[in-house]
RNA sequence: GGCGCGGUAGCCAAGUGGUAAGGCCAAGGUCUGCAAAACCUUUACUCGUCGGUUCGAUUCCGACCCGCGCCUCCA
């Protein structure tokens, strides 16, 4: 079974393969940078994320970029509100993104690039644009004329071909001589900030800097470029129309986009004021990130996801079961040999989750793969049908799932205690019970629990963990 | 209005033309000094509604109802 993903330009689930060798060019959309972004965001980050582990899972090699949007309406005035330039003011909120991403354990792309880095670069493709007469000036602005390229409306299915032959009007009168025009290069206003270029002062519109730093890096026609659904209009469809009128390609093979995450029925989002940042929800709620990733990841990407806090608790629960499973298999003694009807389980619950991933990145059915094998082996290793020689196959098939979930090792936290002084305790509180002093015993345990240590007692001793 | 996504148990959610995966929660049980972990049992005569096709539909077709989104910035 090969990989298998929903192309929104064709609306039909197709089997991926990149054009070229084994290598994979994907470009993705990052965040703008004018506020810390919402786990709403990060729902799409994460999906990019489970994208990339998987390709690389299915023997692709990758060449990945993702650009951040420093420049935007928004950053200027709030920047500008608060005084500061536009590297000052997007350097925090840049940080403060890498820094949840890293927590969420979202790989870094091959390449991270900035809009700002790339004026000149912008500049050269609108001038192009213009010689091929796909744009116009009006009041120091630039515009794409979307009459010029006649697929415009592919992607996201729409048909402008009335409006558009309608709507002609007079360019000396209004801004824009179609409403579906858009800008490439915007003049400044009064107090603005401004790159001088053979265009005229301004700054680059949202749409171009996509095109030009995805074929800067990748090359004319991308494998796969990934977003959010909502990017689709107006934004992706202005992608392809800047680019293949620059190029005379297709922009890219695949586009996949990923579904919203909601709120109580509604769009996370900020102007709507019904959204959660990671920071609030591991500082406020305490919820390890390793949580939020699984929720993020455990319902299929093209599929609505409700945010709420009960689903956040079903995760952690989740995870712990997961865990313990691994901390049982990394620490209890089972009787030698091997058990092959086990062997043959663990070889079909990987293909299990492959076929899931397979299709269409489906983590719901990867998943239940995973939790199947799990009570299944539970069940073997209380009934001793467990032995050593199905330790190695158990251990591949975690791996497999924590390749793509990374979310079986606790982040590290500070301020805890050493492994020997939890070994010393424990050697302390057994010699308790030996005693029969129970008392001791679970004071001792309560202490320990305190420390965010768990203890379990089993047959063949003490096993603990880290919350 | 146009385009798109979705409506499956208390919650999250997969899925197939032949009679409903998985996770969480809940109840009971086994184990245990207690606890934890783990396991077992129970929990949708039913898959938004109404028709149609079929020996048989949650799965195909049609109509309708409801929720969300995009069409302006937006993951």
């Amino acid at each position: 079974m090969a990989l298998r993903l929903y192309n929104t330009l064709s609306q039909q689930v197709e089997e991926f393969s990149p054009a070229h060798d084994n290598l994979v060019r994907m470009y993705t959309c990052g965040p703008t940078v004018y506020d810390f972004a919402h786990i709403g965001n990060f729902r799409t980050f994460v999906f990019i994320d489970l994208l990339r582990r998987w390709l690389r899972i299915s023997g692709f090699q990758l060449d990945h970029v993702m650009n951040i949007t420093d420049v935007d309406d928004k950053i200027i005035r709030n920047a500008s509100a608060q005084g500061k330039s536009l590297d000052e003011y997007t350097e925090i909120y840049t940080k403060a993104f890498l820094d949840d991403c890293a927590k969420l354990r979202l790989e870094a792309p091959e390449h991270r690039v900035a809009a700002t880095k790339h004026i000149n670069d912008m500049v050269a493709a609108i001038e192009r644009l213009g010689a091929g007469e796909h744009t116009y000036a009006s009041d120091g602005s630039v515009y794409f004329r979307i009459s010029t390229f006649p697929q415009y409306g592919k992607l996201s299915h729409n048909d402008f071909s009335g409006n558009i032959a309608g709507a002609r009007v007079d360019v000396d009168t209004y801004e824009k001589a179609d409403a579906r025009d858009f800008a490439l290069w915007k003049a400044p206003k009064e107090g603005e900030p401004f790159w001088e270029s053979p265009l005229g002062p301004g700054r680059p519109g949202w749409h171009i800097e996509c095109s030009v730093m995805a074929i800067k890096y990748l090359g004319e026609t991308l494998d796969i470029h990934a977003g959010g659904v909502d990017l689709i209009f107006p934004h992706h469809e202005n992608e392809i129309a800047q680019s293949e009128a620059l190029t005379g390609r297709p922009f890219s093979r695949f586009w996949v986009h990923s579904e919203f995450l909601l709120v109580e029925g509604q769009k996370m989002s900020k102007s709507l004021g019904n959204y959660f940042t990671l920071r609030d929800i591991l500082e406020k709620h305490h919820y390890q990130p390793e949580v939020v990733r699984y929720l993020l990841a455990s319902v299929p990407y093209r599929k609505q996801l409700n945010f709420t806090f009960d689903g956040l608790k079903s995760a952690a629960t989740a995870i712990d079961r997961l865990r313990n499973f691994k901390l049982r298999l990394d620490t209890e003694q089972f009787p030698e040999g091997v058990n092959e009807q086990l062997s043959s389980r663990t070889t079909r619950a990987c293909r299990a989750f492959h076929d899931g991933m397979h299709d269409d990145l489906n983590t719901a059915e990867a998943l239940a793969a995973v939790f199947e094998y799990i009570r299944d082996v539970n069940s073997a290793m209380d009934s001793k049908e467990f032995r050593v020689g199905n330790v190695p196959g158990a251990v591949e098939l975690l791996s497999l799932f924590d390749s793509v979930f990374d979310v079986l090792s606790p982040a590290p936290s500070s301020g805890t205690l050493l492994d020997s002084e939890v070994e010393s305790l424990i050697a302390e509180r057994t010699a308790a019970k030996k005693a029969r002093n129970f008392q001791l015993a679970d004071q001792i345990r309560e202490q320990l629990l305190d420390r965010g240590i768990i203890l379990e007692d089993t047959k063949s001793g003490v096993r603990w963990k880290r919350k």
